[in-house]
DNA sequence: AAGAATTGTTACATGCTGTATCTTTATGCT
DNA sequence: AGCATAAAGATACAGCATGTAACAATTCTT
């Protein structure tokens, strides 16, 4: 019988521990610097941690933003709700993608940097994959009768571009509030979807 | 009176010389190595020039980058036409940027590499920049009655949506034909800006 | 041919990377 | 409480890239 035990078998908590404070060692340093101007000892030093400590757990700077952009990409989740075909026509209607544009406005320095900064190029991908697992259902629940691969193609294509005007608006420091662009978004990629559910033979 | 001359006061070539030679060097290099791991080193050597010379004409790789994409920017420039409004939602007209993507895929391998690879980060700004110059006039033109502010973000939406795509088409290797994908860039970005024209006041 | 600009040669200090060896410390288990 | 084990620290090293400097050689313009 285990008493300290909170759970599971009680694995060693230091090297978790040490990725935390890496990852953290990472966010904090981001705030100031350029991504590409981070060296692992500066990482290193951030965290109160040897640099050799920093290779015994990743092999990378980018596996160690990776890492990070997991946790990110978790914390985002709960956000992205399945849309229904009755919802997407329908003018004034809340975009769906307005609560996670909201939250993420309210953390804006922290997604500025990561998808407008010189980090965007590893964390863009990454962060695509995401949001295609996630939207891909919509898509495929929203035009049935659509050719897979004209799917696939629909589903890049809304993506890069919430995604893009997402990096555009945290660039411009509020150009429009967070309600326009949710509804601009919504708008270009659901109305553009239309034309397919009409073309439709 | 001047012989020698090919025109205005005949220049010292070896700069500019220098200048190509070094822009050459790292296309071929790019052909081969990811960007990141591009030394200025292997470019001087790729170009036979002492490695100070790079410094002489460039601070920076970035810089010496750009410079090249600048002239990627004028090889593109004369496929970009004006799009008129009478264009713009006929179903199974050619989309107008077709002819720049048909000439990208000519050159997918370079392409390939400034949009994909992680070059991209540098490239993307400045060629998103270049296309808005060129369709923020059709745009205006298309939605005259449309609010300055909210003109400039559509016109983001078309661009970033069309380099994104681009981006995709190159990245997947031929996913679908050049025309299809035209096409699909265009029904995305004009039907979702006919949006903007129907709710017009 | 001479002066000026450009390029090459060599050298140096600095910093980062990745790895190795050895020691110290913290953790989990009995 | 004590022990075995895993993790982290200390130190050192070779290799490479960066940025700069001083001086020599070349190439261009006039």
């Amino acid at each position: 019988m285990q008493i300290s035990s909170s759970g599971e078998g009680r694995q060693d908590r230091r090297p978790e521990r040490t990725r935390q404070w890496l990852q953290k060692a990472l966010i904090d340093l981001i705030e100031d610097y350029d991504y590409g101007d981070i060296s692992i000892q500066m990482i290193a030093d951030q965290a109160n941690v040897a640099r050799i400590t920093f290779y015994r757990h990743y092999h990378d700077k980018n596996e160690l933003l990776m890492d990070y952009i997991e946790s990110v990409r978790e914390e985002l989740a709960p956000f992205v709700k399945p849309v229904s075909p009755g919802t997407m026509m329908i003018d004034g209607n809340i975009p769906p993608m307005l609560p996670m544009f909201r939250y993420i406005a309210q953390h804006r320095q922290l997604y500025k940097r990561i998808l407008c900064g010189s980090i965007a190029a590893v964390a863009r991908r990454y962060i695509l994959e995401s949001m295609i697992i996630y939207t891909s259902d919509n898509v495929r629940r929203l035009l049935p009768h659509v050719d897979e691969d004209k799917r696939r193609m629909i589903t890049y294509c809304i993506n890069t571009t919430t995604l893009g005007m997402l990096a555009w608006w945290l660039e411009n420091d509020e150009p429009c509030t967070v309600e326009e662009l949710a509804a601009t978004v919504f708008q270009h990629n659901t109305i553009g979807m239309a034309g397919f559910i009409s073309s439709q033979t």
